[in-house]
DNA sequence: GATGAATGAGTGTTCATTCAT
DNA sequence: GATGAATGAACACTCATTCAT
């Protein structure tokens, strides 16, 4: 038997933490964190609990990798809308359009990430984290609102986030009969005078 | 040595069950539901642990007891507003002003309430309870938004309702810098053309 | 008011007393002494806990009370049978048709004392007391066997007791269907040929 | 570096495993079922709480192994008498003979059976089963009295029963100095005439 | 890299008992 | 004589975490 070669031993490592990661965002998605065991999420991964925690230090930090990734992603997705197109308005619909495409294509994934936000004992270091990054996000819309030419482009931007996190708040809660696409016109139509 | 009279224990058995809940509501609502304990809720309300099974039948009653008194809350306010004001745009203008002072005056009830709602492995039987009385509501608001004449008053309501949820939530998540005022005031520049 | 005389006061206490020993005796022979509680016991019984521990000094001594009674019970239900007969065979089988015969009319009763036989944990002081009686009868037993003129009259008083017990066990367990009649003719035919 | 094989596994196991039972099935017999407490055994067998869950899934389980392990042992006792012996009278013998042996050298497994035996608190599922063995006992010692040529050989199945479990029962109650052979002796006179 | 037996602090809950009234 | 609010030690059970292999 002769030893794994580093790329072999690199190749096993990602696939267990894969296997693990996806396992547990379901887990914690569906049942929620507090009733999620570890032991549940190493068997349903298929992978024994020591491994577990050669990967992650414990179930906290488990959740923290899954939500800081999730934070990239929204990330990514913005900054490719606000990069791509120039014109407000239609960065202003495609966001919104994006947006709701992610919810609806990941519903778990937000269930997740919404019913920790007011989980303020679990968390704590990663608040910070987080924190900045919708600073950042909150930052880009107001730059937009006022591209927009809009009076006072901090609380416009601010009322755009409630009004969207709201939807899809209602819509985590009542699940595909929501009517998303309804709403999606309805937002819109503040702006579209604007223009 | 005769045994206490009822008032007696009545007013005994009130005060420890106000302190039992009080003390509960503001743990749940800071904590989350699964990380308060029942140890913790006795000690802070300085009450035995048997005291409060004495009171209530366990965890889960303690939290629905909650959670009812909370929605009874709601409840009387709106009805309140629904009865004694005519005028559809003055009932939305004084609901919406009404909805933020409550959440203003008990953060920590809507708290509670906003965490449970992504809490699927709590509740179960208070959830058809609690499911029927926001279809009451939402009924009230269609009727609402019919009266002020607009066109489409089911989807109406149900944007106004996600508008007004997503300022709770940001509220909650911000606490007292959120501009709770400038808000409301942007809710209802889409109805003061209609009227 | 005037102070309740002596008389009222024994009258008073004797009817409580009463009261707490039936519910008990019912509800430790139904449900198991351990698996009853003392709220249970207050409760059934329409006493308050308070009383119960006014004539009690806990749940152990409820439950010895009671078991002296009912040993005290057999005890007179055979001396009465020893004294008033002088027919050793005759003498046995009144025996043996007593002993079922109150098997029969407290089938509760019973079933609580020969569970406790099991429980050294319960019991301990009371033991000394109920063996002291056993021997008696044991005693009785053997000078009823030496009468009838049997060779080992210790080792046949041996043999019944563990025949009729043998008997009532079976019966305790498997109810009325059980033929403890026949069960009866059976035990005496070692007897007859005797007589 | 390399995990424990399977047998390593199985092996640790199987010793725990042994442990907690002989532990358990000791003071589940001397101290009663409810007057055990799962720390108790887990202490007493030199194991974590934790450990006894992990191959028990609560204490009402552990007992159930315990109850089956002790009615298979008697069954396997019984089949192999009533199959390597002919002779009905021969049988009787013999299984006497081993019944009284199998008591004296598992005093606790057949003290924790009888004394379960009146517990219907505990129990419930698995009565059936126990119920169903009983049965097929029951059968074979008819079987075994008809081919004594006995005119009523179901009733004299129960006499026998009786009379034994009788015995057994005083035996545990008095111990080592209870003349057992005594015993054994007498039951079969009644039997050897009909030889 | 991988395992799973083992731990123990913690949970929610029960209940015999006390005592101020 | 009588009450029942209050206690707290004990219970059965869970689970994140450790570590020998």
């Amino acid at each position: 038997m002769s030893p794994r070669s580093k790329a072999q031993n690199e190749a096993i490592r990602s696939k267990s933490i894969f296997l693990i990661k996806e396992t547990a965002l379901e887990l914690f998605a569906h049942k929620g964190y507090h009733s999620t065991s570890i032991s549940q999420i190493a068997k349903e991964a298929g992978v024994s609990k020591g491994l577990l925690y050669n990967y992650f230090s414990g179930k906290e930090e488990l959740l923290e990798v899954l939500l800081l990734e999730a934070a990239e992603e929204i990330e990514v997705e913005i900054t490719e809308i606000m990069e791509t197109i120039a014109d407000p308005f239609e960065q202003l619909k495609q966001l919104t359009g994006q947006s709701f495409l992610m919810i609806k294509n990941n519903l778990h994934h937000w269930r997740l990430v919404t019913s920790l936000a007011f989980q303020t004992d679990v968390l704590k270091d990663l608040e910070s984290v987080l924190n900045a990054k919708k600073e950042v996000l909150i930052g880009q819309m107001v730059d937009l609102f006022r591209r927009l030419g809009m009076e006072d482009p901090v609380n416009e931007a601010l009322y755009f986030a409630a009004l969207v996190d709201g939807i899809i708040l209602h819509y985590m809660m009542v699940g595909k009969d929501y009517p998303l696409e309804k709403m999606e016109a309805l937002i819109l139509t503040r702006y579209q005078n604007i223009k």
